[in-house]
DNA sequence: ATAGGGTTAG
């Protein structure tokens, strides 16, 4: 029934028996015969029972070879197995043959798995499932689809153990589509979802960002434990949707379940996307009520919550508390002064992780660089970019680049820029022409801007944002038949202006804001608000910067849009809702505009109010008529 | 005969 009938030898070769004529593998497959059975401890009788005949009895019984298999500690061992079994005809049993398989999937030696697999004439569930399997424990995932393909072709019939391996593996290369035709195999072949499948197709859903439909699965299963809840949490929160992640949370506590470190780490990764600072002082409590021990990943991502909710202060606090640290901790911590504008701070933090033996990796030095392009601090990035080859063995990505590139385009210098993008021999990406255009708006340079805009274009760019820009770019310049040509552009390719929004937390309650919003229930009140405040601002001098409206209106439209942006509403909704000299925090989805910058650095001087923005690059705080940004952003 | 979830930049 097996080709493989002399594997045994070809083991035994392996296993460094030195054998190689059947002749003198004989006695030596008898001593390994002995050994095993010592090994395996079987206890199954007394020493005094131990007669050569039982022993040979035992050799022809397959739960000897399954159990001397269940006992191996190494992949030796599983080889002697085989060699015996192989001996004794034993691999015509289908389960000594499966578990062999198995053993050696789970010593990740493959090719003697796929070899015994591939010479079984007859194959059941099990050993198809299990074959699937090792290859996706190993991660080969071409061998994994391969062999379930081969199932399939076969006219074989999946089962609910063999699934959950496949539908992992489409849940690593991130294959939905993959992951679909799976799912409906489940149907096309009437099998039920059971817990393992339906848990592995939530998350092979939420990782391919369709959190709808790993909702409707996760929400049809009938027993959801802890690791599905934080699979859905996780899920949410990576898609941007990281309030209905900590809906879930409170959800998922209500319903009893238990969350474990695993848990929380996902909630305050949640709840860093979300910027939420009083929601990040709940979890916070939380986590110190149910005395979680503070391990390296919850530390980092509880620094990485607190930075990204505005505090850089907090965060330095848990950083300064946590006993562990690894390269990413203090990466966090780097790139959390990084974008509060405090880059000296990180400068600062370099040397003492160095001195505590740590070694940056490229994210931390990426993060260096895009702290000193925020703060200004033009030649110590140069610096750190020309010697970090040399000094920490860290090659220049693009992302790298792009940090340079901003580098230099924030303080003007375009043209080296450009020169540095030209000497870049690896691949351009959209990122970094991005960034070379965003300094051409800063610094009005219509005729490089059109440069960047042309590599862009020609990347086939999807981001909206680069349009928009562009179109900014010609409108400043008031060039409106070429903002009509993006506009026309951005069409065809089916792009649309991301809207802008802002949210602000209001008694643990988000209240977003986007422009022109009337639907907030205080609308009234907030307007009012802002006329008295644009009545007090002109009197300081104010007067709105139509720069940043780009579209082709007159003036005074262009003031009233200007007057209902997001931010502003959100602001003048923070100062009728919030105590008097109390902080406001605000987010916002893109970057804030230039005159609501200065809005809001004249209304923390009159309102005598800190105000903390979050935009979508970094954080501005606004402190009596000043930003932490020093205007330079 | 089955598992699975977690941290840093852009």
């Amino acid at each position: 029934m097996f080709k493989l009938r002399d594997r045994g030898l070809i083991a035994l070769r392996n296993g460094k028996l030195g054998c190689c004529s059947a002749h003198s593998v004989i006695p030596i497959v008898e001593s390994v015969i002995e050994t095993q059975f010592r090994q395996t401890s079987l206890n199954l009788h007394n020493r005094e029972e131990e007669s050569s005949k039982f022993h040979f009895l035992q050799r022809l019984n397959p739960k000897f070879y399954i159990s001397a298999l269940v006992n191996c500690r190494n992949l030796t061992q599983v080889r002697q197995v085989h060699a015996q079994a192989s001996v004794h005809g034993m691999l015509q049993n289908i389960i000594v043959a499966n578990k062999l398989v198995y053993f050696y999937s789970y010593y990740r030696a493959l090719d003697d798995a796929y070899g015994l697999f591939d010479g079984m004439c007859v194959r059941d569930s099990v050993s198809w499932s299990v074959m699937v399997g090792g290859f996706a424990k190993v991660g080969d995932y071409m061998n994994c689809f391969g062999t379930f393909r081969e199932l399939i072709r076969c006219g074989a019939r999946p089962d609910n153990y063999t699934l959950p391996f496949v539908i992992r593996a489409c849940r690593d290369l991130k294959n939905l589509q993959m992951g679909r035709l799976i799912h409906h195999i489940v149907y096309k072949f009437g099998l039920d979802l059971d817990h393992f499948v339906c848990a592995a197709l939530v998350d092979m859903y939420a990782k391919c960002r369709e959190i709808e439909d790993a909702r409707f699965l996760f929400d049809k299963m009938l027993e959801r434990d802890l690791v599905t809840w934080t699979v859905m949490i996780g899920g949410y929160a990576e898609c941007g949707k990281a309030n209905e992640s900590l809906v879930l949370f409170d959800k998922m506590r209500e319903e009893g379940v238990v969350p474990d470190k695993v848990a929380m780490v996902t909630v305050v990764f949640a709840c860093a996307k979300l910027g939420a600072m009083h929601k990040a002082r709940i979890i916070d409590d939380y986590i110190q009520r149910k005395k979680f021990q503070l391990d390296v990943i919850l530390g980092t991502a509880m620094i990485d919550m607190y930075a990204k909710c505005g505090c850089v202060e907090s965060a330095r606090e848990i950083f300064d508390r946590m006993e562990e640290k690894n390269v990413i901790s203090w990466s966090a911590m780097i790139a959390a002064y990084g974008y509060h504008g405090q880059g000296r701070k990180a400068l600062d933090l370099f040397p003492v992780m160095l001195s505590s033996g740590m070694l940056p990796d490229k994210i931390t030095l990426a993060s260096l660089l895009y702290a000193c392009s925020h703060a200004g601090l033009v030649d110590e990035g140069l610096r750190f970019f020309f010697s970090m080859w040399e000094d920490y063995s860290v090659g220049p990505d693009v992302k790298h680049y792009t940090c340079v590139v901003d580098l230099l385009g924030r303080a003007g210098r375009l043209d080296e820029a450009l020169k540095l993008i030209k000497s870049v021999t690896i691949e351009k990406d959209e990122g970094l022409w991005g960034a070379f255009l965003g300094a051409c708006r800063t610094h009005k340079d219509v005729v490089l801007a059109e440069k960047a805009a042309t590599s862009l274009l020609e990347l086939q760019s999807q981001n909206p944002g680069h349009y928009v820009l562009l179109s900014n770019i010609y409108a400043n310049a008031g060039r409106w038949e070429d903002v009509a040509k993006i506009r026309d552009l951005m069409s065809q390719r089916r792009l649309k202006k991301t809207p802008g929004w802002t949210w602000i937390e209001v008694d643990n309650k988000s209240h977003q804001f986007s422009v022109g919003d009337t639907t907030h229930p205080r609308s009234k009140e907030i307007y009012e608000m802002l006329k008295s405040l644009s009545n007090k601002l002109e009197l300081v001098g104010y007067v709105p910067d139509t720069n940043f409206v780009l579209h082709d209106v007159d003036e005074e439209l262009k003031i009233g849009i200007l007057y209902a942006h997001s931010e502003k509403l959100a602001i003048a909704f923070g100062l009728i809702a919030t105590p008097e000299h109390t902080p406001i925090r605000i987010i916002k989805n893109l970057r804030v505009c230039g005159d609501c910058h200065t809005f809001c650095k004249l209304v923390s001087e009159i309102a005598g109010r800190v105000i903390i923005v979050r935009d979508a690059n970094r954080f501005h705080h606004f402190k009596e008529g000043a930003c932490s940004c020093g205007d330079y952003w």
